[in-house]
DNA sequence: GCATGAATTGCGTACCGCGCAATGTGTGCT
DNA sequence: AGCACACATTGCGCGGTACGCAATTCATGC
């Protein structure tokens, strides 16, 4: 949601009980098709059994999402976009480097689950890997995530350049992937080791920006 | 394809002719795809409408894509493809960040653009960008050719480890889609140049590696 | 030529995404 | 408390899609 819509929002301040309760359907929606992918495989899940499973009707699903797809990958977009908020909650002398890999390890925090269940991310990981259909609606909720992390980081160095936080943005998450793509194939070690030996390695180049 | 298909293919022995045909199909259905969807929008594209201007059955289409979005996307993943070859191509002791950036230059270069007109990336960036429905089947793309160029650095650098060889892969192209989106919001300078600076960026960190 | 196997095609089906209008429900004001 | 309003949900309907299946066409190698 952009800056503008959030003000107008803030305008027409809808009371907290309708907003949660959006809130919480979406979660509901995406949690339940996720849930029922994993058990029955994506391709045997059909919307109308996503949202009887929520109690709502097919067609307020797709008030929500367009499709089963977007809707599992969008709890993956939600952890994603902790990341540029992480960032933003390092102290301001840090390197960026330290900054970056602490904040992006963040969503690996048992604590960070906030109503997602222990081990989610295995089960999910395991789930995208398993289902090339979710491939295109996971990739665009990390780039949307990219986006927000680019931001974040131009906020945090603004001499660096637009191109500059680009770069290390789509690194980050590029790191990020691959870690847990290294993780989830070969299994030694912890993810959370994967991840930071991953990003050790993309953002060897940027040691010495604050 | 993997380089077990390509080999079983071979054995198979399938006349020029009738592979050619099926290339030639599948470029011509994409490639129709992309001109449609940049002259009227991609909503407003109809399948039958892209099967109609290459002659075949809309059944056809859906034999070699899966949606309007795929087949446009394939002609990128087939471009990009193309970054893993040209590592291949770069002489033994060039060092690593060097050779990439040769490699990931080449897909710039006009002679590169088989069967592409000119100034199609051009067009192809700006209906990418102007129509969200697309990110998820260029990204999917985009992530396959990543792959391919992870391999190829692996077999460049062998004891780089496999962390190490998808990390760079996947900056690489993340440091392309960040110069070519820089260039695409400023148009100053040449886009070869964007995306050389943004991979000046990216490699920073792999200066010494052979 | 001719047998063979692959590619194309037509048809049928289940399902999806969304526009539209009606209905229900939380919210703020008086 | 009651009321009016805005927004969320729902049912309906339609255009469109993806794909299985079986029939047909067509290039290929003998």
């Amino acid at each position: 949601m952009c800056a503008y819509c959030r003000a107008v929002e803030s305008l027409t301040a809808a009371g907290p009980r309708r907003e949660w309760n959006k809130r919480q359907t979406r979660f509901d929606l995406a949690m339940a098709a996720f849930e029922l992918a994993r058990r029955h495989g994506l391709g045997a899940v059909r919307v109308p059994q996503i949202a009887e499973a929520v109690g709502v009707s097919t067609r307020t699903f797709n008030n929500y999402f367009s499709s089963r797809e977007q809707a599992i990958a969008w709890l993956a977009g939600r952890r994603a976009a902790a990341v540029g908020d992480a960032l933003r909650d390092r102290p301001d002398g840090e390197p960026l480097d330290r900054a970056l890999t602490a904040a992006a390890l963040t969503q690996y925090r048992p604590a960070a689950q906030d109503g997602l269940p222990a081990g989610w991310l295995r089960d999910f990981r395991d789930l995208v890997a398993r289902e090339p259909a979710l491939h295109g609606a996971y990739l665009t909720a990390m780039a949307d995530a990219e986006r927000d992390l680019a931001t974040a980081i131009a906020e945090r160095v603004p001499d660096g350049g637009q191109l500059f936080s680009q770069v290390v943005a789509s690194m980050v998450f590029g790191a990020e992937r691959a870690g847990v793509r290294y993780w989830s194939e070969h299994r030694d070690g912890t993810l959370v080791d994967a991840v930071r030996q991953a990003l050790a390695v993309g953002l060897a180049g940027i040691g010495g920006v604050r």
